[in-house]
DNA sequence: GGGTATTGCGCAAACGTTTGTTGTTAATAA
DNA sequence: TTATTAACAACAAACGTTTGCGCAATACCC
C-alpha cells in the first residue's frame, strides 16, 4: 500500500498540493475553514510527510552522523546514548557508522554522510593520522563537525574531550597518596593522543612528587589479550610495582586478574587505579578505584554543542576554529559496598 | 561550496543531465567517447550522487533501521558490530533509534524509519506488548522487517532469536551435572518472553533430572541494582542453594559478588553458571562457566536474513509469516587459563 | 536508393515536498 | 462608483536524480 502523499490529500479535496503543504502548517494564507478540513483528512489517511522530500527541498536533513572507530562494549555505549538522548530531543536521527580503525574508511564514512546531507557529523577519530583535509571538505560543505574523544588537539574544529593528562595525574597522584613509590602502568595504543596525555598527566604527578617516571614499567597494548601480556611482564619486574595504573577499562581487564595472581595483595602490595566508564571496575574483583569519565555526559556534551553551531552557523565562517571543551573525570574510591554509577 | 551535481557536470559539457547519469553508469545508450569524458569531470569535480535524491526518485533508500530498547553495554554492541558489518557490506547504512523501553517510542520510531523511507527494519522489542498493528504497518508499507533477540514468537515475521529455552536448559544440567542438587536462579523482567523461556529451560532441566523446581529459590531482577538484592535473598534462603544460575551478564554482573561473599566457595560449595554474551564472565572473579550466547552472530544473522527478504521480496505477500531462525548458545567451560572470545 | 535497424543523445516527466509569485474574489475605503 | 487592500488559493519552479520515449543521424541490407 501507498503511503498517502500531499498530493493524495490535495486530489481528494479538489485543492492545489501547495494549499494542503501550508494547510498543515497552519500558514495564514489558508482559511481556517479549508485549514482544518485538511488536517481532517490528512488525520484519517495517516498522512506523514516523505522526509526524503522534505529534506531533498531543503537542502538538508534531520540525520547526525555518528563516525566511531569501532563499536565495543567500552565507553561508546554510554557515549552513543548521551547522544541519542539530545538529538531525540531535538526531532533529529543518528545514523552510525564504523571506521575499523581505517582512515580511508573513515574518509569514505565521512562522505557517506555528507551524500545524505546530514546536518552535522559526530566523530571520534580512529587513529592520529592527518585527518585535516578530509576535515576540511566538510567545512566546504558547510557541515558541522564536532570530534569527541578521540580527537585531535589542533584541529580547528569544535571538540569535547576527556581531561586526559589531568585525569592521569589524578590517577597517579591517588596511587602516590596511598603509599606507592614504585607504581607500573598499561597504557593504550602509543599513536593515540590520548595516550600520549595520560603519559603526560602520570609523568607530571611523578615529577610533582620528586618520584622517578621510570621507562620500564611502563607498557602499551592495543586490545584485551596484549594488556594481559603487558601485565605479566609488569608484574614479573624486579621489583614489582606496588601500584598500577590501568589507562582504560580494556586494560583493566585484560590485566587485573594477572596482577591479582601475581602472589600480590590488593591493595595492600599493590593498589590499582584505571581510568573507566564506570561499570567494569564494579563488577571485577577486587573492586578498584577509578576516576569515572563520564562517557553519558561526554555524548550530551557533543551534540549539544553539534545543535549550538547548527543554531549559531558559526561553522560557517571560514575562519571558525572550533571551541575545545573538557569532561572532567572525578575520583570514584571504591569502598567495599557496591554502589553502582548507571 | 555546493556539491557538484549532475546538472553542474552536464552544463559544463553541454549535454543533458540524463546523459550525464547514463554515462556515469555505463548506459551503452552513451557513446564511449562522451562517456570517458564525463567520468573524467566527474571524477574532477569530486562528484558524488547526492542520496536524498537517489532515493526519492527509486523510492527506497539505501538506510536499514535499527531500534533497540536501550543501548546498554550488555549484547547490544556485539549485536549492532555484527549488523553493522553486513550491511556496510552491502553498501547500505543503519540508522539508529532507541525506545526506552516505551511502546509509544517505540511505534514513532518505527514511524519515522518509515518516514526515512528504509529499506527494511531490525527491531528488538521492548516488551511484551501487544505490537502487531504497530509492525502491520511496516507490511502495508512493504517495508521487511526482521525481530531479533527480544521477539514475540507468535508475530507473523521473520525472526532471529537464541535458543533461550534450551541454553537455560544446558545451563542447569552443567549445574546438575557438577553436582548441584539444589539449584537457585535469578532471572530478568518476568514479563519477557526471553525470561519465561529460560525459566522454562530450567524447570526442563530440573524435571530430566528428577529434582523439584523450588519457586523459592527463583528470583527475577530487572537490572542490576535488583540482581544484587535478588542475590542476598536468595542466598539466604535455609538451605542455602548449592549453585546459581544467572540468567544474563547484567544480572551475573550484579549477583556475583553477593554470591561469593556470602560464605560460600564457588565452584566447591556454590557453582555459578550463566548465559552470557561472553566477555563479563572472564573478567569476574572467580570466572564463570556460561552458555555463550553469541550477539555478534545474531546480528549477522539479523542483516543477513534483512537482505535475504529484500533480494526474494517474499515479505511483500500478505500471507507472508516469517521464518524463525534461532542461534544455539554455545558451553564455555572456564579453567583457570583465561581464553577471551573476542 | 528506398527501407530498416542501430546508435547516440535530448526531452520531459516523475519522486514528494516547499515556497515565491500570481490571480481571483470579496470586502473596505475614498 | 472606482480604487485599494486584504484574504485565500492556485500555479509553477525547484531540490537532484532516474528513466521511458522520441528523434536524428548514421549504418546496414537487398
Amino acid at each position: 500500500m501507498k503511503r498517502t502523499t500531499i498530493k493524495d490529500i490535495a486530489r481528494q479535496l479538489g485543492v492545489a498540493p501547495s494549499t494542503v503543504s501550508r494547510a498543515l502548517k497552519d500558514h495564514p494564507d489558508i482559511g481556517l475553514a479549508l485549514r482544518t478540513e485538511i488536517k481532517k483528512l490528512a488525520e484519517e489517511l495517516h498522512y506523514r510527510p516523505n522526509q526524503l522530500a522534505v529534506h531533498l527541498r531543503q537542502r538538508s536533513s534531520k540525520l547526525i552522523g555518528l563516525i566511531v572507530p569501532e563499536i565495543t562494549m567500552f565507553f561508546y555505549p554510554s557515549v552513543i546514548k548521551g547522544i541519542q538522548e539530545i538529538i531525540q530531543e531535538h526531532g533529529y536521527n543518528l545514523i552510525m557508522l564504523s571506521s575499523h580503525e581505517s582512515p580511508e574508511k573513515e574518509m569514505e564514512n565521512i562522505r557517506i554522510c555528507a551524500d545524505n546531507e546530514v546536518a552535522g557529523i559526530l566523530i571520534s577519530l580512529s587513529r592520529q593520522s592527518e585527518m585535516y583535509e578530509n576535515l576540511e571538505y566538510l567545512r566546504e560543505l558547510g557541515i558541522p563537525l564536532v570530534l569527541f574523544d578521540k580527537v585531535s588537539i589542533d584541529l580547528p574544529f569544535d571538540s569535547i574531550m576527556l581531561e586526559d593528562e589531568e585525569a592521569a595525574r589524578q590517577a597517579t597522584t591517588f596511587l602516590i597518596e596511598s603509599g606507592c613509590r614504585n607504581p607500573g602502568a598499561i597504557f593504550g595504543n602509543p599513536n593515540m593522543l590520548i595516550t600520549q596525555e595520560r603519559v603526560r598527566g602520570m609523568r607530571k604527578a611523578m615529577e610533582e612528587n620528586e618520584l622517578p617516571f621510570k621507562k620500564e614499567y611502563m607498557y602499551f597494548a592495543d586490545n584485551v589479550v596484549e594488556a594481559e601480556a603487558c601485565a605479566k611482564l609488569l608484574m614479573a619486574q624486579n621489583p614489582p610495582p606496588d601500584g598500577v595504573f590501568a589507562m582504560t577499562d580494556e586494560v583493566l581487564m585484560g590485566s587485573l586478574s594477572v596482577i591479582a595472581g601475581s602472589n600480590t595483595n590488593i591493595p595492600a602490595n599493590c593498589s590499582v587505579i584505571c581510568i573507566s566508564d564506570g561499570v567494569l571496575p564494579y563488577c571485577m574483583t577486587p573492586t578498584v578505584s577509578f576516576l569515572h569519565h563520564n562517557g553519558l555526559e561526554l555524548g550530551q556534551l557533543a551534540a549539544n554543542r553539534m545543535f549550538e553551531l547548527l543554531e549559531s552557523g558559526e561553522f560557517i565562517n571560514d575562519e571558525y576554529s572550533g571551541v575545545k571543551k573538557t569532561v572532567q573525570a572525578k575520583l570514584i574510591q571504591l569502598s567495599s559496598t557496591r554502589q553502582l554509577v548507571f
